[in-house]
DNA sequence: TTGAAAGCGCTAACAT
DNA sequence: ATGTTAGCGCTTTCAA
């Protein structure tokens, strides 16, 4: 007579599956009471003897029960749900970032959905349209690039954060890398470790991050009165063929350097190659620095390089964080900017010669 | 009159926000008809002038409604969403399965979202109990390891589909790479190119993808009566230092070889640079290839290394197929073999010197 | 302390 | 051709 049979109205719904999941009704017929009581005892809520909470717990837990999220949702009015768009084909820069996020977002009873946008506008307002009519609380967009990028949209209901790449409108809340913090501690780095005739090989010049690294490079040089070898810094591809080139080059017209600064770990690996075939000792002719902290590049380059880790799992957090808050209420727009750290290996040991003996 | 007023009963949920998503009742009042005349103008249902569609539609673009899929989720029953769960901290054999996954699952109008578990069981229960409150579809498990796993759990609601590592139940749906086609594409396209006396430097014997491709290599050379270099095949790291090592090993033992087949890219890159500062021509003298088609890697390998594709896309979008099947109601057990290919580059041109005079 | 009922936004069945 | 209504599973008043 209590026990309402419940197997009744949503006959077709459900006809398919075999078994589909116990609802609250489930657990309230078990326990022998009310779904509004159900409720308040799995929830916490309201005023309920301790026996019929336990009773409710005990019917739950029999059953299997997990409460469904999508119908919070709806009374809820938000879903605890983010979108993380994604433009990274290669996954390199992404990947970091997004973990950091989850992470976070995860922390927050956040669940996040994976959108892949491969650079492509059209895909991505795709993915913006798709996000909102699942009602997530909020998007985060990773870029592979540092250079700004256009903003998702005129007027999104909800708050977006951007991260490594960030809106071209500053009013937009995006969290990036120190660039110029990054390269100017590689530099300094160098220079205490008593190098003093230092050249910078990395990317091409239309790279906001080869740009930002080569200046930063050329003023921490300045600051310290210390002139750049070569006068000029190499621009050229973010690959190892590349530094190889740069390495002969260098050999071929500046011998006398004893350190380099390379854009990126695969730039650095390259020129560690080069360098150490034209009969260079690594690192005690000349030191080596890179960019990124690739591990499986970094630590297998010969001999394992010192590089600027970006601290990309860092940037992720961050933006989630900054997310989580923004859908709090409390948005904060603008630049944040996530300071790099230098992990150091045997590529920039002490110089072992003084440059008097060279 | 006819219009009545919406914005009554949700003044609590909405309070914070500033513009809430416009509703279908929004519509509905702006194009003077009702909720369920709205419905089924914007989705093509029913029977209604062309006059009315339109209007609808008009309205709905004006206020740029978007339809709550939260709503549509708790109605239909279903979610048009799945988790995907991945093992992998690193992301290099993870990526290119997710990708996959996701592209196919895009298309079927679903959405992915992102549980990096980080092989901890702990983390992986805690995500299943949560997508399954989210009330997802079905599930996709990618691991990082090609050795089999234990299933997520014994009696699941929702179809779930193992990528790349399998279940440990034959019963459940795994798909699979063709370890052992990869390594024998390899081996034969080897013989074929005119080398005789192989070796094969691998991972670590406790690793199920080790284990296999060795096998395979022996019996495919057996099956074309040729002896392996040195009768053994060498186990060690995934790593390259391990390559480098294992190159020098060889020189010293077995100097007559003319092709080292690689259990990785990483192995190969070092068993390259240890072999030519050997003094040994490549691809000349001795051919290599390896297996995973890292690009970073493969592409910047001096020379440039002929490897094995483990199809990792190709793995996460049959993943995502079968998955759409299952919830489909078409589930398919066992596990399903996804072919490699084999990209050839320089590392493994035909030998140069006939074998007879060296 | 518990139960009943309304309603989140939408769709589908049934009225008109 | 269009409107009305019930209900998806849950939480939250309000009533008992």
């Amino acid at each position: 007579m209590a026990r309402m049979e419940v197997s009744q109205g949503n006959a077709g719904n459900r006809a398919r599956q075999a078994r589909s999941a116990p609802r609250i009704s489930d657990v309230a017929a078990l326990a022998g009471v009310s779904v509004g009581t159900a409720s308040k005892a799995l929830n916490g809520r309201g005023q309920l003897r301790e026996q019929t909470r336990a009773r409710v717990r005990a019917a739950a837990e029999q059953l299997g029960f997990e409460p469904n999220t999508v119908a919070r949702s709806l009374l809820a009015g938000r879903t605890y749900t983010v979108g993380l768009i994604t433009t990274d084909h290669y996954g390199r820069f992404s990947i970091p970032i997004m973990r950091g996020a989850e992470d976070v977002l995860g922390a927050g009873q956040m669940a996040a959905f994976m959108c892949e946008s491969r650079e492509d506008p059209i895909r991505e307002q795709h993915y913006v349209r798709t996000l909102l009519g699942r009602r997530v609380d909020g998007i985060i967009v990773a870029g592979r690039r540092t250079d700004a990028r256009p903003p998702l949209a005129e007027h999104l209901p909800i708050p977006v954060v951007y991260a490594f790449a960030p809106s071209a409108d500053p009013a937009d809340c995006s969290v990036v890398s120190d660039e110029a913090a990054g390269a100017r501690t590689a530099v300094e780095h160098l220079l205490e470790t008593g190098r003093r005739r230092i050249a910078h090989v990395t990317g091409p010049p239309g790279h906001h991050s080869a740009i930002v690294r080569a200046e930063s490079f050329m003023a921490t040089l300045a600051a310290h009165d210390v002139q750049p070898a070569g006068g000029r810094v190499w621009f050229g591809a973010w690959s190892e063929i590349w530094g190889r080139q740069a390495a002969q080059a260098l050999l071929a017209t500046e011998p006398r350097i004893d350190a380099v600064f390379c854009g990126s770990d695969q730039i650095a690996r390259g020129v560690a190659d080069g360098l150490r075939e034209g009969g260079v000792r690594l690192p005690d002719d000349v030191a080596l620095v890179g960019v990124d902290n690739w591990e499986a590049l970094a630590v297998n380059c010969r001999p394992p390089l010192t590089t600027v880790d970006l601290n990309l799992e860092l940037v992720g957090r961050t933006a989630g964080e900054m997310l989580l808050q923004a859908i709090d209420g409390h948005a904060t727009g603008g630049e944040h900017v996530i300071a790099p750290r230098l992990v150091v290996r045997e590529s920039s040991a002490p110089a072992i010669r003084p440059l008097s003996e060279r």
